[in-house]
DNA sequence: CGAGCGATTGAAAAGACTCAACCACCGTGG
DNA sequence: CCACGGTGGTTGAGTCTTTTCAATCGCTCG
C-alpha cells in the first residue's frame, strides 16, 4: 500500500530516476526539478489526462503502472503503451501543439509527479541532453509503433497475444502481470472472449500460468517462438 | 517526364520547401542548403533505404511520391506511411540511433536531395526553428501513428480502405490515385483480393471511379461517413 | 450475505484470407 | 505489325479465424 498523502516525492533518493530521461540531471538540476514539481498519490483508475483536451505539463511516474490508450469510434479503448516505474508521458501533445490524442489511467495505485508546461520547456531549453534524451525518446516510441502497427495488420491474435505478453513482462518485472482481461484485451487489440480462450490454450500449453487475474510466464522463448520473431 | 539528369536542385527555386520544414529558412540557410545537398533522379520502384541498415543522411523529396514500410515475419510489406513532394524521411534513425526500423522505396519517377547525417544535424544544432520543427513532426507522426494503431484493431477493412482513401486523397491532390493494388493492400492492411473487391464496391456505390488503375474520389463526405469518423 | 463486476464458456455468424484460375494490358522482339 | 511473355488485376469457392451474443460462474468488497 503507497502512501496516501501528497508528500512530497523527491527526485534526489527517486529510484525510478536513474533510468528515467532525467537520469542525466546533476545535482543542480535534480534540485530544481524538485523544486518545481508537484507529487500526487492516485488511486487505481484514474485518469491523469483525457482525448481533446490541451496538455498543461507532464506527468513522471514515480511508482505503479498507467495505461495510455485512445477510443475508437464506438468508444473501445486501444491501449497503445503502458508506462511504468521511471516513464514520463505526456510529452507528445506538448510539442504537437495539437491536444491530447490518446488518455492516460493508472492501472494501479501509483506516486505521480506532475511537471508544468513551461517548467518542463524551459528545462528543456536550457539542458542539450534532455532535450536529446526526448528526442531520441520520440524517435524510439515512433520506431515501436511502426512494428505495433505491422503486427496489428500482419499477425494473427495468438501472435499478438504472445508479443504483448514479452512486452508485458519487460514492463512487470519480476512481478506478475497483472491487468483486466478487458485491458489485456485492447492492448492486443481483439475481443475479451477471443484473450481469454488463447490465455487458456496458453496454459495448458504450459506457456503461462494463471492466478485468477494475475499472469506469469513459464517459457519465455516459447512465447518468442509463438509470436513470430 | 522528370529529368533524368543529376542536376541540382535548388532549395530556392524549390516549389516543395516552402510547406516543408525548411520552410522557415533565411535566405543564408537556403544556400547553405543548397551547398551541402546532393540531388538525385530515381526510377520507379527505386529503395532509398532498407531496414536494418545504418542511416548516413535524411532525403527530402523534391518530386514523386515515396512509400515507407516494415516488413512482416513473412517478408509482406506494411506501408506505414507515404511521403510526398516536400517531405522529408529518414530522420527517425538518425536520431533513436538504432539501424532504419523501415524501408523507403519510390512509388513513381522522383527528384530526390540528400544530405548528409553531419550537416544535418549541424543545421539542426544551429536552427532552433528546424529543430522544432522536427520535434514537433516526430510528435505529430506520433499521434498519427496512435490512430493507425487504433484503427488497424478495430475497424473493418472497409472501414479502413475508406480512411486510406481519405489520406491517399490529401497525398495525391489533384492528381488520381496511383499505386498498385498490392501497395494499396499493404497500405490499409488487408490482402490484395480483398482490397479489390471493397474497390469494387466502392464504384458501385458511386463513391470512386475506377480508370484500371488510377483511383479518382467521386464523394468524399461518403468515405468520411463509411470509415466511421 | 448479497450485489456487482470481471471472468468464463458455448454456439452461431460474419468477415477476411487462401488458393486457384483466368483475364487484360503493355512493352518487346521477331 | 503481330505474336509472346510477363506483370498486375480480377473472380470464385471454400475455409478458417475471430467476433458476437447469451448465459453462467465466482471472486471480492461493503
Amino acid at each position: 500500500m503507497l502512501d496516501k498523502s501528497h508528500k512530497h516525492v523527491s527526485c534526489a533518493t527517486c529510484g525510478a530516476r536513474k533510468s528515467s530521461l532525467f537520469g542525466s540531471f546533476c545535482d543542480h538540476e535534480v534540485s530544481s526539478a524538485d523544486a518545481v514539481k508537484a507529487c500526487s498519490y492516485y488511486k487505481k483508475n484514474q485518469p491523469l489526462f483525457i482525448e481533446g483536451s490541451f496538455p498543461r505539463g507532464v506527468y513522471c511516474l514515480n511508482q505503479g503502472k498507467v495505461k495510455v490508450f485512445a477510443r475508437g469510434d464506438e468508444g473501445k479503448e486501444q491501449i497503445i503503451h503502458i508506462a511504468k516505474e521511471g516513464d514520463i508521458i505526456g510529452f507528445r501533445a506538448m510539442f504537437s501543439g495539437d491536444p491530447y490524442r490518446v488518455s492516460a489511467s493508472t492501472l494501479e495505485e501509483c506516486n505521480i509527479c506532475f511537471i508544468a508546461k513551461e517548467e518542463f520547456l524551459d528545462m528543456i531549453d536550457k539542458n542539450t541532453s534532455l532535450r536529446n534524451g526526448i528526442i531520441k525518446e520520440l524517435s524510439k516510441e515512433l520506431g515501436d509503433q511502426a512494428l505495433f502497427i505491422t503486427n496489428m495488420a500482419q499477425k494473427s491474435v495468438r501472435e499478438r497475444l504472445a508479443f504483448a505478453m514479452l512486452l508485458l513482462g519487460d514492463i512487470y518485472g519480476d512481478e506478475p502481470i497483472n491487468l483486466t482481461r478487458e485491458d489485456m484485451a485492447n492492448f492486443v487489440g481483439t475481443a475479451t472472449e477471443t484473450l481469454i480462450r488463447l490465455l487458456k490454450d496458453f496454459k495448458e500449453e504450459g506457456v503461462i500460468e494463471i492466478h485468477t487475474r494475475k499472469l506469469e510466464i513459464v517459457d519465455k522463448e516459447r512465447l518468442v517462438k509463438i509470436s513470430g520473431k
